[in-house]
DNA sequence: GTTAAAGCTTACGTCAACGTAAACTTACGT
DNA sequence: ACGTAAGTTTACGTTGACGTAAGCTTTAAC
């Protein structure tokens, strides 16, 4: 691990994530590693947009989708109206971000509404059988 | 729309699928419409079903998960061996939105500070424009 | 010098969640 | 009587996100 750029293994490993599936985001063009010859060197760059992607697919969010919110966070080297049209893309996503949130948490409390009623039958029944 | 019962087309309207997909949803098990001849009528049962499975793909469960989290709302006919496996199945189930809503509440802040960031750097264009 | 490990490209396979088309069968309105 | 609108089954097609296998090169180790 020379600190600043690793192989394909060594990424794999840090991420658990199958070469196959680096291959494919570099030919979706969400990382773009440096090359060495034929091969594959991992910049700090695309460690960070690794985890970003990986986050990203935690909140069931498409590659595509992905790849736009990448976007957002290169916003210091934009124009300004680049940075506008980003900046308008962010504010949608938050919001349905917050929306989804929201909507998760509502969810949660009526599954722990439900948990907490399993609970009640089953003390119930408990003590009934004794 | 017979207040109870629901043809296929009044299920589309009201929920905003196709008729594929709620066939495809009883291949799946997911809803079991009674049945009038070869026609198929949504109870009260189903739509409350079609419900959260709607839900559930919000979240970004898949049909399989969703199918065990339905199993786990209809609890009150169940023996008593299956409902220690349902509540334990929920309470995993419950840890994991827990933890997704945590790590989509940490994104949004990071989000809002990304916009946040970026405000910053239009006003000072802004400002050095004058 | 050659074998093994790590890398590469090209390309076909897979799985979920439906879409879409074909070829029927009632049920209803005129 | 007849079209047409709503329903059905069967079955092949599609998209996203990779898996997997084949065949070739390069580097490290013995």
């Amino acid at each position: 691990m020379s600190e600043e750029l690793m192989t394909i293994r060594e990424m794999c490993a840090e991420f658990d994530v199958t070469a196959r599936t680096l291959r494919f985001y570099e030919a979706k063009e969400l990382i773009s590693p440096l090359r060495e010859g034929q091969k594959r060197l991992f910049t700090k760059r695309d460690r960070a947009r690794l985890k970003l992607i990986l986050r990203g697919k935690r909140f069931g969010f498409s590659l595509e989708e992905i790849r736009q919110l990448l976007n957002m966070y290169d916003l210091g080297d934009q124009q300004q109206t680049q940075m506008l049209r980003t900046y308008e893309l962010a504010q949608n996503r938050l919001a349905a971000m917050e929306a989804q949130a929201a909507e998760l948490a509502e969810a949660i409390q009526e599954l722990r509404d439900q948990i907490e009623w399993g609970k009640t039958i089953l003390a119930d029944r408990n003590i009934s059988s004794e």
